[in-house]
DNA sequence: CGGAGAATTGACCAGGATCAATTGAAGTGG
DNA sequence: CCACTTCAATTGATCCTGGTCAATTCTCCG
């Protein structure tokens, strides 16, 4: 089941690992990657840890379900994409990644990641190797405990999507959906009512356990609701405020 | 929507901490619990971790959402269920844990717990103080890395849930489900095709995404086709073959 | 033995899936 | 610059899985 196209054979991302310029220290996503306060010290302890970057064109893999794992990624700019796939070919969107965003949290179970993850657009992300985390965050409370957050909210999230899959109809999962995007959308500073959709309508369905017609449909009927204007991937959130009713279940 | 039933007012769980008899070090679920080769100094460092140990009554609450958290618990006997809630009553079950497992992993993003934990049975677990694992692990890779890789195996797992919910139709739901609770028991040394079934259809219906109606027709079928025995609680397994068969889509 | 909750089963309905056609947008090459 | 290709999105018609409502039946306890 294709998703996004990807016409040349897409080789591997290339590793544009020249350092110099950005780190962690005055990266503006640091408030939403490791929202602690750290020291001068520290913040250098962590620029070494995060030396590399990759940078990745529109459908390409940042990796595959099956290779080894070595390092966590932080997007830096773009979008993603995880899923993962089931013998017979279907295959489940496990969730979007946007800037500020950890990347590959799956893969430390087993030393292997257990998902793809696909840029859907030109991305950049900044490479975490693992077993250097670990040996950081064993000197650096401040350090382990965030990342033990990170790793719960991951867990927090898939409730959360657990209980969209399991309980919701199909007009309330995509309220939930657009929701959630509009949210972490303002918490970067963008407006959380013009959405420039990243994603295909038969992506967010795979998201959301719905079938492509059926997202578009739901998008044509908040239109007509007054809710939504939708314009192809260009969606605006006319009246947030019925679109949260519709989450909590009132038909309104 | 109640799922159990709680005849008594259910005061909070009986805290039985008398130490002394077992320990980590010769617990016969330390190869789930936290399967590494740990040096008798290491075990020693572990059972002073672990000291406490709850027990609750079937129907009982070792903690609900918004409750602070602190620590973790492990199962050490019994059968518990989680589950969040919206705020329209709809809940959601996100699973079920036997033991061997751990309880609260969800709990460490906001320091308060994100969902209701319930036995199902008569149960005991061991409660593991957050800080103090944190600053163990600090000093102990092996255990660091432990944990990380069983926060890591929950996100893993909630993903195939996300796969079922998203993508399984209902009789592939109740497969995977069974089958999973077959490996799960074999693991512990249990016969991996006599289930005894601790949760009500109800409640299996609400972790599948289904209705308790659905989940018992699905029951019914399976013994109908031969591949299960089913009376009540108690179901066998007679042909695991087909259920597999079932899970992976070819609808047998 | 009687009562309450759990499970089964049936009848009916509806929300989405499926199949299919059409429109729309974006990139390609002449 | 425009016809052509290709893929994404919309919309309609129909079907089917699973939900809903309701009636028994079965267990387990007190």
């Amino acid at each position: 089941m294709a998703t996004l196209s990807t016409p040349a054979p897409t080789p591997a991302p290339t590793p544009t690992s020249p350092p110099g310029a950005v780190a962690c220290s005055n990266c503006n996503l640091r408030e939403l990657c490791l929202p602690m306060g750290f020291t001068p010290d520290e913040f250098a302890r962590l620029d070494a840890l995060v030396a590399t970057r990759l940078t990745l064109k529109r459908g390409e893999t940042l990796f595959r379900s099956g290779d080894p794992f070595r390092a966590l990624y932080a997007v830096r700019t773009g979008f993603f994409k995880t899923r993962i796939g089931s013998e017979d070919g279907r295959d489940q969107v496990t969730g979007f990644q946007m800037a500020g965003e950890l990347l590959g949290l799956d893969g430390i179970s087993s030393d292997q990641h257990n998902c793809d993850a696909v840029a859907l657009e030109h991305s950049q992300v900044c490479v975490i190797p693992f077993s250097q985390l670990e040996t950081l965050s064993r000197g650096f409370p401040e350090l382990q405990r965030q990342f033990h957050k990170i790793m719960s909210r991951e867990i927090v999230r898939d409730h959360g999507v657990m209980m969209l899959l399991g309980s919701m109809r199909a007009e309330e999962r995509l309220a939930a959906f657009l929701l959630n995007l509009s949210h972490r959308l303002k918490a970067r500073g963008f407006s959380p009512s013009a959405l420039l959709l990243r994603m295909s309508r038969e992506e967010i369905g795979t998201y959301l356990g719905l079938t492509l017609e059926t997202v578009s449909r739901c998008f044509s009927r908040f239109q007509e609701d007054g809710i939504l204007e939708v314009r192809q991937r260009q969606v605006s959130i006319v009246d947030q405020t019925t679109l949260e009713r519709l989450v909590s279940g009132a038909s309104a």
